[in-house]
DNA sequence: GATGAATGAGCTTTCATTCAT
DNA sequence: GATGAATGAAAGCTCATTCAT
């Protein structure tokens, strides 16, 4: 279709899985509660269903591919505040937590997704490589926290952030099924168990960091509002 | 096929009814990371296809059928506890958590699917109706909390149910997600970022209470082996 | 259901066997492009699926029993013209054609179905006693045909029935099938094709009639709405 | 499965287009009176089920685009004649008749099912092109009618052909039903009604078309023998 | 490298009919 | 006679993936 010139520079491949994602990532904010069948994705890059697949060995990696790249930008935003010399604060923390997985309508339904993959489409090998990237991730950001948290014993950051990211995918999905239906007519269809997910985030995780931290943490009005150090350029 | 009575009376029904979830259940905990298609559950409960349709509008349903039947289970127990006289402590409450939803293999990754299905298969009347069941048994189970946990002020015993829960369940998907891949050849197959599912929770949940309801809660280790009071003899 | 006393007497029996063809029929009329189904039926008439069994071998059978009731209806009132003494005209025909079959939403749809029935779910029995029924009131009716209108030879009677039953038929399906789309939007959806069938139908037997009857038939325009003999009082 | 080309270029494509109708042809003719389902079509072509849904967006419209191809090599035959300067007698139209629509087995019973179709499973948009497409062979043909038949007024060729269309088609029907049953046992099995479907036919569309060309029309016997014009080589 | 034609497994749901009660 | 619970066949369509061109 569109006759573009072939990618033979890695540099023009990288290119090309990039535009593949950007274009599953467009589709998927078109229309957040189907799955784009890969003809779709294909179609949007402007490529034929079959060169989707020089690019990414399945559907299903492709996906990962792309929830991928939201992780690495909350985590590169994290390392960037971490690492500078500057105190950070939990209200630092929700504040990129908001930005960036909160906020952006495509992180927390793709992550849900994903993790239903990983036991099931995923082959183990990719699985693995994966889970390998994320867990050096993790263990850099949760030994920053402990620098900056004195509270924290050894492990303790990790383990925080690893609470931290249960609790906002659960009650992500938690708001999920419980939001309203816009269907559903009639007069007193008040929703059942309504709740702001981003306010209710925000006490759930300061409750959860006051446990570990201590006192030191704030009340949860306004916290994600705090503006970040410098270091957080982006 | 089988040659079974004739559910004529209610009762019989009812039976039946729950005889489907039962081959259900059996299915889906004998080969976990598949659905069973209708036709395999028939089987299992020993009736023909359409029999099953004759109880369940939709295999989605059935589902969420089963599932409402695991969550009622819990909130039958928490219901017993806090009902009684005797006062409740927070190990009691993980004490059934563990025996309700962490320890049966099922209702976790079955709560996991369904939170999904809410967003898709299931006719929004069904999904409303089942929304509202949910939020009648969380208020009850909240204000109950509020009477044996003065530190909570009003609401905040189903915001700490609903927190708990998210826990429960993201951090089961990250730990689905992150578990060791049997399949993964070679030595050196540690699982990265490998943590104990049922451990890792109790740290978090205590944390989380701690942090809500005051230093009463107690160390993580232990938590799910305190016995219960009377109350949930069960 | 409705428990209605059991029909022990033959009277009642026919009775019932007419209550299921009315409910039919209701239903028919209610929604003219889906067959109901037998489950719809009985409730319709108050009666349970298995009951309707007892009065119909098959649902096709039904159907049909259905269509023959109409038929019939179509005969007594040719029957009544053609023995009465008085002369009979191609617009008494005409006009009971259109008070018995074109304007009833039923008999066209049902008969063009039977038609199709017939080859396909009617056991040879049943669909061959049918025949030898219409057989005879066809040739009944073409035999009285003759005696009205001189200019027929012997068996042109039933001829000229046979080949305007085909016209009222074909001429129906065509039109169904070339009627406006409701649905199709746009400003120029003109139907392709479309024409009136009831007065389409007029000038095609009114020149069938005359190709074989002679100049004596009328002009088309008003056919049906001669005044019919009075032997036709019904 | 079966490893033909693949159909790269529109002239391979269309070729394919045909294999399949010929396939669907094939199938419907061993066995009139079932639909063949998709999956049969695709194997009687040799190609994959999925195949077949690349051509053709359902098998309804499958059956359509069957339809039409026989229509298509009625009207071409017709036009040939029509468009020639030789003069055209009833006789070459009904010869033209026998040739297309009478004698071949498939023509009149697939005509018969796309009527019903039309009304239910064919998309409307999808149904209005095909109503256009025989609105204008329609138009086209009833205009060449007229300059040949100079009887005819304005319109009456379109509505000639409409009417006896209808009587070939209506007539079919009939005979179907009432045709013999082969597998009615016994020996008076004699069928009631009977008639020869193809001379019927003749003497109706003899009696039709004498009503409104006139006197010119010959007898109906041999009719269908007629020789027809060197215009009509094909 | 890119294309897009071909593949074919997979699964739900309906509903006419039967027959135990 | 009446009921309605149970049966099970039947088939359409999608879409991830492959591979000939």
């Amino acid at each position: 279709m569109a006759i573009r010139q072939r990618a033979i520079q890695a540099a023009d491949k990288q290119e090309r899985h990039e535009a593949i994602l950007d274009a599953a990532e467009r589709l998927l904010l078109r229309s957040p509660d189907r799955v784009a069948s890969v003809s779709e994705v294909a179609d949007e890059a402007g490529l034929a269903k079959g060169t989707v697949y020089l690019y990414f060995p399945s559907k299903e990696e492709l996906l990962l591919a792309l929830h991928e790249r939201n992780v690495q930008g909350f985590f590169r935003s994290l390392f960037a505040i971490l690492d500078a010399a500057a105190p950070v604060t939990v209200e630092h923390v929700l504040a990129l937590t908001h930005r960036h997985m909160v906020d952006p309508p495509l992180f927390l339904p793709l992550a849900s997704r994903c993790f239903g993959l990983m036991a099931q489409s995923i082959p183990p090998q990719t699985s693995l490589a994966f889970k390998q990237r994320m867990a050096e991730r993790l263990e850099r950001a949760g030994a920053g926290l402990e620098r900056h948290f004195p509270a924290l014993g050894s492990g303790q950051g990790l383990a925080l952030l690893r609470h931290s990211y249960a609790l906002i995918l659960g009650l992500w999905q938690m708001s999920g099924a419980t939001a309203v239906c816009p269907a559903a007519s009639g007069g007193d269809a008040r929703a059942p168990l309504a709740f702001s997910y981003p306010e209710d985030l925000d006490l759930a995780l300061t409750a959860l960091w006051r446990g570990v931290v201590g006192e030191a943490v704030g009340g949860a009005s306004g916290v994600a509002r705090t503006a970040l150090p410098a270091a957080e350029a982006r």
